[in-house]
DNA sequence: CTTCGTGCAAAAAATTTGCATCCGT
DNA sequence: ACGGATGCAAATTTTTTGCACGAAG
């Protein structure tokens, strides 16, 4: 199980200052694991927990922590985009609702099949990235063509 | 196998206008199955080979392609959204090499296993990201075990 | 004390909207 | 001819950037 420390650490071993702003931009994607955020909600969120932090900051410190592999960057609800931790405390995968943001964890990896199927000619895998968009049970019957 | 004329009677049926723009942005989307095309590429596509089509029509329509289920708009290139045909005939994944970033094309895709196996409780799936690293044979000799 | 990070304000990029006019049916 | 669709220009929203100051190592 991942924690913020594990992250912090991880920041801190590639050269990047632990700012309370940066403290607080992770503690909030942890508080919020089981969701998709958007710039804006991490942003109200950051400033009502933890510490004022200013919108350039969480731009630049997602885009730092998009890079480094600590979340990845989606676009579900419309328009603005959405930042997630990547848990990697056991590998999976996730389906998202690009609804509400909602994700769940997939119970399968197809790497197995891949390696024994696919012609990958002396390709030699180090890892990869999977994951389902679609609309969970609820937002399915809300509004699939008016919005 | 959805061609051309298929989009188009959909959306006469639901009630749309068949105009020359609407039939360019279609057609573009046509030309480029295997890519997602930002609604820059499409403007300036449109715009070059078709009919003359400004942005706000570029967005109004592939808004209503995007609700009619026609289209999906995901984010993958920095920023801004891109958009692709659903029901590509050329849907597929890629390999990426991180040491030279060539890519190749994989023959596999998980997606009906998954639908059959998984337990996705009520989860309607629109699309999907699979990508693979690693390094290729060249590559391989070079760069041991980095990252 | 040095370097990197932040806030601020302004700019750039992406997307939406109101309204007059145009075009498909 | 009617009503939806487009173009245009302006407004909004989202994201980025330059620079001076502040804080972490």
């Amino acid at each position: 199980m991942i924690n913020r420390e594990v992250l912090e650490k991880t920041l801190k071993t590639v050269g990047y200052k632990l700012t309370n702003q940066r403290k607080a931009i992770l503690d909030v994607l942890f508080e919020h694991q089981e969701h998709f955020l958007s710039a804006e909600e991490i942003y109200i969120e950051t400033n009502n927990k933890f510490t004022q932090t200013n919108f350039s900051t969480i731009y630049r410190n997602l885009e730092i922590f998009v890079k480094l592999d600590l979340i990845h960057k989606i676009n579900i609800k419309d328009e603005a985009s959405s930042y997630g931790l990547i848990c990697s405390d056991f590998h999976h995968h996730h389906i998202i609702c690009r609804g509400c943001g909602k994700t769940e964890v997939l119970d399968f990896c197809p790497m197995d099949e891949i390696k024994k199927k696919s012609k990958h000619r002396g390709f030699t895998f180090t890892d990869h990235r999977l994951e389902l968009y679609g609309y969970c049970i609820k937002c399915q019957t809300l509004d699939p063509i008016s919005k």
